[in-house]
DNA sequence: TGCCGGACGC
């Protein structure tokens, strides 16, 4: 008669509350007609919070005689304790499951489960190959512990073994879940073209794509991550059942490659077809306000929050709001959703803290962004410790105003409390050090961090670059070539370029392009062609970076024409700059700082009327040329 | 009555 009394204790398990748990289970003890079984046991290790407590249950059970491999559940339930509480560092998992004399493929099964949980890829991995029996669960769990493992590639190798083993009959074929699981794993490996073979192959056994809408939803935010929201849109389209997840991943894959409208459209969509949006569809939709920037949309989905929710805030969604305002420019109405729903979580609310920074930083407002910084720290009146993100928020604020006293006191925080080993943090110190010209600092920090991502190495050859320090920035590229650990992108050329550039060594960003192509598979964007039209341009090769727009891959952009003209200003090359500021005004009709880049270039050759006549003609516009300005910092005090 | 899979913010 143990399953009313299992009801209960899982009931307070599932709820986290294992002081209940506990207390209900010693009540139990007291009637003598009550026998703790192999159904109790497995509910109190799986929700036993700690070490001391699961070794206590441990104990208890083998006082009952239901431990050391007597029965299959309670050692299943033992293995998932010792990987959960005590981690990677204990062979006690690993020795409760050799215990087990006969394991049935479900404790198989629970076992690799817990040691992929418990990041041992290797445990799980020979107990996988030692398996007398897989069955499909089998072969899901062990792709699923992969990817969730950041091994994408090995779960790839997974899945084709078990397309091999298991061939392609309806019965015995893949699984929905170990579809959903490979398809994971594609995302984390940007690897597009295997989405489309499991798709391809799912729907030659199967129909899990129109008919599972768990399958169909995985599948379409695969395409919509790896950028093919129009494949995405068809996967949606054929679904016959479309959940609240398949309508939000749409939603976001919209507003991530930059249409938010079109992300707008598909909500009213959703809330015409009668779907009821949850807290992470109202998110994406005021995530793709704020991308608009939409203040009307934004306020009808706050009201239509505050009618829905009343007085109980999501963190993730008053998160989205405050964000939403601060894109709008209305930072004091994200301010007063900021105070409001920080008095009403009770839980941590750093993030809606770090929101509202980066609303102040967003809109120039870097001193109330510190003032809320300092208000941080003060735990006492109700600030929220800064973590991590916090830290990649404000660095740039000290690049940018060259604040560099702050950003080593920032540096100090994040050492003292662990995060300078964190890559996210790692990289925005590197670029702070590079934009404050601390060449030298910038080069230790990034010898010192323990992870390294195309980020890091693209940073600080870019930071070389702006310092005229070409050399290193090449040697810096050829190591990370040689090192093999990630791979350069279209951005990592573009600092390379711009370093030749700037040292004047245009054969060097020659060759770098020509290699890009053919030794490194990059494709040149838009801005690395611009990069190669400044390289050429700037050396006085005028001619031959015309040439190069001509016949450039990628439609010659602002970006391509304002480097052409920055170099005619160099070189004092009249009549190019007169010709390429046509075609910059074609593309930015609004753009001051290319006229006033002419009026320089005249005045440079004193051609004085010719200045008369494009002020006259600016004025005439209604163009206003924004004012420049500088900072600078006395005894803590900015002007 | 236990094993495997999904969407959102800073």
């Amino acid at each position: 008669m143990a399953s009313p009394h299992v009801s209960v204790l899982n009931l307070h398990g599932r709820q986290g509350r294992w002081r209940e748990l506990a207390a209900h289970y010693r009540l139990l003890l007291l009637d003598g007609a009550f026998r703790p079984d192999t159904f109790v046991f497995p509910v109190l290790l799986r929700h036993c919070p700690d070490i001391y407590l699961g070794e206590a249950v441990h104990a208890d059970a083998a006082k009952r005689g239901l431990a050391g491999g007597a029965d299959p559940f309670v050692s299943a339930a033992l293995v998932e304790m010792y990987c959960r509480c005590a981690g990677a560092l204990s062979g006690a998992a690993r020795q409760a499951f050799d215990e087990i004399p006969t394991p049935a493929t479900v404790t198989w099964n629970a076992a690799i489960s817990s040691f992929f949980r418990a990041g041992r890829c290797d445990c799980a991995r020979s107990l996988f190959d030692r398996m007398p029996c897989r069955n499909g669960v089998t072969w899901s769990a062990v792709v699923a512990g992969y990817t969730q493992n950041g091994q994408g590639r090995e779960a790839l190798l997974v899945f084709k073994k078990m397309v091999e083993e298991l061939g392609s009959a309806r019965s015995s074929g893949p699984t929905p879940h170990s579809v959903a699981g490979v398809l994971s794993a594609c995302v984390h490996l940007w690897d597009v073209s295997f989405a489309m073979q499991v798709h391809g192959y799912a729907a030659k056994v199967s129909r899990y794509v129109e008919d599972d809408d768990f399958v169909g939803s995985v599948l379409l935010d695969a395409y919509g991550k790896c950028g093919r929201v129009a494949m995405a849109r068809q996967v949606f389209d054929s679904m016959s059942h479309k959940n609240v997840v398949a309508w939000s991943s749409l939603m976001a894959s919209f507003v991530r490659e930059d249409n938010p409208s079109e992300a707008m459209g598909l909500f009213r969509e959703m809330i015409w077809a009668g779907a009821a949006p949850n807290e992470v569809t109202l998110t994406t939709a005021l995530s793709a306000c704020a991308h608009l920037p939409s203040m009307t949309a934004g306020k009808e989905l706050h009201a239509y929050l505050f009618r829905r929710r009343g007085e109980n805030p999501d963190i993730f969604v008053s998160s989205a709001l405050i964000f939403m305002y601060g894109k709008c420019r209305a930072l004091d109405c994200a301010r007063s959703v900021f105070e409001k729903d920080r008095d009403l979580l009770c839980r941590s609310v750093t993030p809606l803290w770090n929101t509202m920074v980066s609303g102040y930083v967003a809109n120039g407002r870097a001193d109330d962004a510190w003032l809320m910084i300092r208000s941080m720290c003060r735990l006492s009146s109700g600030g929220a410790a800064p973590n991590s993100i916090t830290l990649a928020i404000i660095l740039p604020l000290c690049a940018t105003s060259s604040l560099l006293p702050l950003g080593k006191e920032t540096h100090c925080y994040a050492v003292r409390n662990g995060f300078d080993r964190e890559l996210l943090v790692g990289n925005s110190l590197l670029d702070m050090y590079c934009k404050c010209g601390e060449i030298s600092s910038a080069r230790s920090q990034f010898e010192l961090m323990p992870e390294k991502n195309r980020i890091s190495w693209t940073t600080l050859i870019d930071g070389y670059g702006m310092h005229g320090g070409a050399a290193e920035a090449i040697s810096l590229f050829q190591r990370m070539v040689a090192e093999q650990r990630v791979n350069p992108d279209p951005i990592t050329f573009v600092a390379l370029i711009s370093a030749c550039s700037h040292c004047g060594l245009v054969e060097e960003g020659l060759r770098f392009f020509k290699e890009m192509k053919e030794s490194h598979g990059v494709l040149p964007t838009a801005q690395v062609c611009a990069s190669m039209v400044d390289l050429l341009a700037r050396a006085g090769r005028i001619e031959e970076a015309k040439e190069f727009m001509s016949t450039m891959p990628a439609t010659p952009g602002a970006s391509a024409w304002g480097a052409l003209l920055g170099a005619c200003r160099i070189h004092g090359e009249v009549a190019d700059a007169e010709s390429t500021l046509q075609h910059l005004l074609a593309l930015e009709p609004e753009g001051t700082g290319f006229r006033t880049l002419l009026s320089n270039i005249y005045a440079e050759r004193g051609m004085l009327d010719q200045v008369a006549k494009l002020r006259t003609a600016m004025a005439g516009e209604g163009v206003v040329k924004k004012r420049g300005y500088s900072w600078v910092e006395t005894r803590n005090t900015s002007f």
